[in-house]
DNA sequence: CAGGTTTCTGCGTTTTTTTGCAGGAATTTA
DNA sequence: TAAATTCCTGCAAAAAAACGCAGAAACCTG
């Protein structure tokens, strides 16, 4: 078998397939598994294949499409990210609702980091995928179009069954007599049941968010442990937070 | 034999074969390697052959196996998603795998269809999120990078409680004796899942992969309802599958 | 047709390409 | 953490290609 032929041959399995194991590429074709690798390697030159341990997967596949920036005030909320991530360490269960900020959360997360992430974010869900050490925890449930977030008893009865060590949620308004508010009813479902299934629970906004109200109410202050703005800790703004026992960072 | 006598049996070679070896053209026209190689060279030169370590290829070669498009068989899979469509009518439950067909088949769904859609593959339930009217219902469970989709008990438990007026499942492979056949364990759980809960189960798969086979057994043909491949459905290729008395489109 | 020129072909040698193998490093998995 | 895969590197053997050359064939051309 010629090599050219053998190459196609591999690239229409990897385009058939989605994937290909070096492995049974070699029996197939009946040579070493040295020379599929050399192929393989000669492919993901040419950008035709993804070269991965162990195979090779399909270009189209991995692909998907990304929102990348245009994001309301990007900079403030990768601000916020840095400090949330060095609320995380390896090992832990973590929680975390939807939103901007969470986003940046998700694209900020160091790839040596080895963490379960559980959410029913369909924005988050992605970017955690692209994560090569974190595991993956999908709430299924009905799709909120508007917040691209499952909503709905069931997602609310599997958020309760786990226990995470840590709550990030991405917060809409908070204020000193309110608490944490927001404005869509299901979504405030879920952060209740978040807040309650987690031994910590982290607020993430942007300062332009605190001091300000919305109509439902997700909970009081006193069920948060702690705040992050991209204010440094001892701004003036943050006072009232820090007095009412809230860590601030 | 005169040189262009050689050169014209060398290309009609080529165009039947799609291939020649220089080795084996040798010993058929008796001359030595050098010849043919030249011959090859001159022919590569004019742009009839195109040539490789060991002889020649010709351009239908190339054209066939290194398609340029973004997705593969694109086309084909485009004819069936239309051909599928067909069968989802308004208010049914529709229950879908994962894979490249099941993307095609969700962009091409017409905007005034109101259905409920069922899946657990993170690209699926991104298309169908884009659409206007159709509900969706998120599968939740571990994510698996490789397949892009929830797998694991809780997700095969979710599937279990619901009964879906149709199943349409993106085919790996299909075979008369082996019935439907897959490469991922996981995967293979989740859609023998999905079968058991759907009232009627179509398989999408386009003509490359019928009568292949993997490792993995996902069921046999006795439990598929119907059979789309972008074939007209008297292609003889398709003629065991109807003699299975599968329903064949 | 004779002589010269060009083209073609095969052979030996050198160079390049391809392939498999052994070992040690790196990565994954249980 | 240990065992098992997979990967990489260098190496050697085999196959193929390139090169130069010389004899043979074909082809002008007067």
């Amino acid at each position: 078998m010629l090599k050219k032929e053998r190459q196609a041959y591999i690239l229409h399995q990897v385009n058939l397939h989605n994937k290909v194991l070096s492995s049974s590429l070699c029996t197939e074709i009946n040579v070493s598994e040295d020379t599929i690798r050399r192929d393989l390697q000669e492919l993901s030159e040419e950008g035709k294949v993804i070269k991965v341990h162990g195979g090779a997967l399909s270009h189209s596949f991995n692909h998907v499409y990304f929102p990348t920036n245009g994001v309301y005030s990007q900079n403030q909320k990768k601000t916020i990210a840095q400090k949330a991530i060095g609320l995380i360490s390896n090992g832990m269960f973590v929680l975390t609702s939807g939103g901007t900020t969470i986003i940046e959360l998700a694209r900020s997360l160091p790839p040596q980091l080895k963490a379960t992430f559980i959410s029913g974010s369909i924005p988050a869900i992605l970017e955690y995928m692209h994560h090569p050490n974190i595991e993956v925890i999908l709430i299924g449930d009905k799709i909120s179009k508007n917040s691209k977030i499952t909503v709905g008893s069931e997602a609310i009865a599997k958020i309760k069954q786990v226990k995470a060590d840590i709550c990030f949620l991405g917060t809409n308004a908070i204020d000193v007599e309110h608490g944490i508010t927001d404005n869509d009813w299901e979504v405030v479902q879920l952060k209740k049941a978040m807040i309650e299934s987690s031994k910590k629970v982290v607020c993430l906004s942007i300062a332009e968010k605190v001091n300000s109200v919305q109509p439902i109410k997700v909970c009081g202050l006193d069920e948060i442990d702690m705040l992050i703005t991209e204010l440094p800790a001892d701004d003036p703004v943050l006072k009232p937070y820090l007095d009412a026992g809230i860590k601030v960072v």
